[in-house]
DNA sequence: TTCTGTGAAACTCTTCACAGCA
DNA sequence: TGCTGTGAAGAGTTTCACAGAA
């Protein structure tokens, strides 16, 4: 079960590391922009908001792309970590729900510049078939598995209300899909083997809501009130713990 | 390190436990709709798409609210984990930039149900400001600083191109505004105390390219079922999310 | 000297396994 | 008996701090 590549480095990058090389790209991707061919951890950790050791440990898992003393040459990290993620080849996406949101996705701009094709956008509305999209013309969801099939889609986005999000996951797994990117606000049931990633609005804003509230609550709470960060700060001094998710 | 081992009223909520409430809260209503006024962990954990003890063990940190050899009552939970959400307040929140996004945020419906009510539309183009979208007119983005202070706006959201992200965010901030959630492509830099989630829906497009492209690499006769089902609600992925409109 | 790469320590989160209550 | 609540073990992640390359 131990695994080797042809490589001889281990290819187990951690989860949490995977999450982090997009930011660091796009920062990467800023600075080569504005004509910057060397970066420190330093310097590169601040663009992405993160701390240094964070990034150097990240990028340790890669290679040992820098130089000491120097940095790291921006193009190369380009390349290696756009290569690690998979960037290199071309993925073709499906959109499956052509509402406010489906629409929106479908015109957003930062997909082609990272491999990412839209190679169809799919609906169940007679209404909405047969529009015309960010140069795509609506199919109707009828055409899921031949679309697929056919232009070899790899990624499906659920754009769906959640009444058929489930549904729009079974036929896609059963045509073979394995990367799902679910919009809808409700919790997809897929067998092993199938990726998915949720992205949730309202949860979003709850979590903020739980902090904005606590951050009023503690602000004219007790003594007891202390928070779990640094045991720094003594009591009387400022209560509001800090806690800015980005540098 | 002093330590209320009493885990009565330690209010140090984990990060983590705090990113799955949402999720619970959803599940039981779904529960409360059908009629199910009792249910246990073991079910309340699959309806949620997590393992039970993970479940029992984040209620644990708000209390006793379960009973044993019974499991949980529906409604009590609800509404205490919604008092833990601060959802049983009214949250106002204007939304900054009118684009796609924009638009489909302020007709997502997932939020009035949550307590949270948009208060304003802004946009800084002449062609948008005077629309009207969900029943709300947009308003011009110098009303910023004054739909904020008059409406009380708790949150913003910001969901303009990247290039007036960081303009906006810093006018906010300096507003007063201390709850942020970005889908700009961009990382945001705010002072402390100031709280930001991102969401960037290229990011988990890349993510999900990485794995999909680990399957096609090393699955070729690799170990049995892969399982890893990426989603949940991940660690690292509580602060790292996607994004979405650009130019 | 400067800055990377990395062991080791510290911390957080998940999972196990079971005591104990209804 | 059935299920919650929770110590303890385990896994994963972050941070520290410094050896060592350029």
């Amino acid at each position: 079960m131990t695994r080797q590549t042809s490589q001889a480095r281990d290819r187990g990058i951690p989860e949490a590391t995977v999450a982090r090389l997009p930011v660091y790209l796009r920062a990467l991707n800023g600075l080569a922009e504005r004509g910057i061919a060397t970066v420190s951890s330093e310097d590169l950790a601040a663009s992405a908001g993160v701390n240094s050791a964070k990034l150097r440990k990240d990028l340790s898992h890669l290679g040992s792309y820098g130089t000491r003393g120097v940095g790291y040459d921006v193009d190369y990290l380009i390349y290696q970590i756009s290569r690690e993620l998979g960037l290199t080849q071309d993925w073709a996406v499906a959109i499956v729900g052509v509402g406010n949101l489906g629409r929106a996705l479908a015109n957003y701009g930062g997909f082609a510049s990272r491999g990412f094709r839209i190679a169809s956008l799919l609906d169940a509305d007679p209404e909405v078939v047969g529009d015309r999209i960010a140069g795509l013309t609506v199919e109707h969801i009828d055409k899921l598995e031949s679309v697929i099939r056919e232009r070899d889609v790899s990624i499906v986005v659920i754009a769906t209300p959640a009444t058929s999000a489930q549904e729009v996951c079974e036929r896609v797994t059963r045509a073979g899909i394995t990367s799902i990117l679910n919009f809808a606000p409700v919790v997809l049931t897929v067998p092993d083997g199938v990726d998915v990633r949720k992205v949730d609005l309202s949860i979003e804003l709850q979590i903020l809501a739980f902090h904005e509230q606590r951050k009023a609550v503690g602000a004219a709470g007790g003594p007891g009130g202390s928070a779990q960060v640094g045991p720094g700060i003594g009591p009387g001094a400022g209560n509001e713990w800090a806690e800015a998710v980005e540098a």
